[in-house]
DNA sequence: GTCTATAAACAGATAGAC
DNA sequence: GTCTATCTGTTTATAGAC
């Protein structure tokens, strides 16, 4: 049965009675943005962490400075209060992620450029690369956390996101599918259909749980994640190529 | 026993936080589920919303009291504290959405029994129902928020939840979808394209922000619940049509 | 069963030493 | 910039009246 649990008798609330031996600071899988082992970047890596794990309100300061291993006075001091630093972390995140992934810049005239399906090819290759970001970097399972409870429940912190991060590349998304299939990528049909195909990556993250259970993995390492990744690839390009022909049926006749 | 539900009429929002006029007891979108208007009822109902909505740190106790309109003593009487509420609002869920949604019992030679295209039907027609009761339903909105956040982050309720509600169902989604493509329902590639197929909608309750903003959409009335399920629908039958048909030809081979 | 009152622990924010 | 100490309000849980 499997079930995941990650504390059976009651939350864990205050957290670990010991001292962190390891400051977060040094944790490897964050160390790649918010980069420097100032107190300012340490407090930005533990608090998409804790923001991510717990929410804004479940995550408390004195576990963020705790975790950080620097003074809860500083939270106030560089980002002037609880509510800053959570803004802090959601423009690290955007700065991050587009570092990594890439995508960006790629203007209109380039796809307008692709036929259907060097399209195909693109969007699929974009597809993997968010899901290889997504589920497989250890380094942004935090990272991946934090963006999802953004999601279900938006705060300031989203507003930035959303503008920076996640409009423009849902937009090429939508370009690269809509030059795929020969619609209008500014037409519902398409923005519906790209949001629910990148749904098939987003339920490994949001019901890992039940992913897991079912599976009856522990964790999702790299050869599992390639199964995931060529299901959905399947899928994409079955989506692709059915919506084309029906398409062309459709003006032939 | 299944219950007659009749059609919400659309309405916003549950009680505002501040000086709910009247107690959530009172709500009729809830009303289908913890039935009675006894302390017990209107706690779990409050429950389900504001666990939901805030996450079970998030919530407080007296907040929950409040929408329920009773006192705050209630839930250490009747629950044995905060914990014991968030596990009963899991077990009324469960019961819940086994009432509206259906599909249970499909014993497995009943599924052994449909051709592929019955299969086929009965896939889509399930993930339908389910994609309408997650996104269209005004009194599971609470339920489906509850859901998602246990499975980022499970607890001692997400077992209960995953045993009785979850594991069933996705297995009866398996075996149909497998009957449909002709391949082992418990093989590691159907429950892989069974969750992502799912993921499809769960994008639309999740990433519903993104997915609004994209759309200029402020709710997802009925109208744009069925252009929703048009794009999945199509995409479900794409992906079991391409698949089937890889199957046949590699075993021709 | 439901209420008031309160206890004990925790939250975020800040003043001021260094 | 970083620290200690503390203020003020809120949290869950409980004791005891009715």
């Amino acid at each position: 049965m499997l079930v995941p649990m990650i504390d059976p008798p009651a939350r864990p609330r205050a957290a670990s009675p010991a001292a962190p031996a390891v400051p977060a600071s040094q944790t490897p899988q964050l160390a790649a943005f918010a980069r420097g082992d100032d107190t300012r970047s340490a407090l930005i890596r533990a608090g998409i962490d804790l923001f991510g794990r717990n929410g804004f309100d479940g995550a408390s300061t004195r576990e963020i400075a705790r975790a950080a291993g620097v003074n809860i006075a500083g939270i106030a001091y560089h980002f002037g209060g609880k509510s800053g630093l959570h803004l802090a972390c959601g423009e690290a995140i955007a700065g991050f992620v587009a570092e990594t992934i890439g995508l960006l810049p790629v203007p209109e005239t380039v796809v307008a450029g692709l036929d259907a399906e060097a399209a195909t090819e693109a969007f699929v290759a974009a597809v993997n690369a968010l899901g290889r970001f997504m589920l497989g970097r250890a380094e942004a399972e935090s990272v991946a956390r934090f963006m999802v409870r953004e999601q279900m429940d938006p705060s300031a912190t989203f507003a930035a996101l959303y503008e920076t991060l996640i409009r423009p590349r849902h937009e090429i998304m939508c370009r690269l599918f809509a030059r795929a299939t020969g619609e209008d990528p500014t037409s519902e049909a398409v923005i519906i259909a790209v949001s629910a195909l990148f749904g098939q990556i987003m339920f490994f993250r949001v019901g890992r749980a039940t992913a897991l259970a079912r599976l009856g993995w522990e964790v999702i390492d790299p050869p599992r994640l390639d199964a995931i990744l060529a299901v959905v690839t399947a899928n994409i390009r079955a989506a692709i190529a059915t919506r084309r022909a029906a398409l062309s049926g459709e003006t032939r006749s």
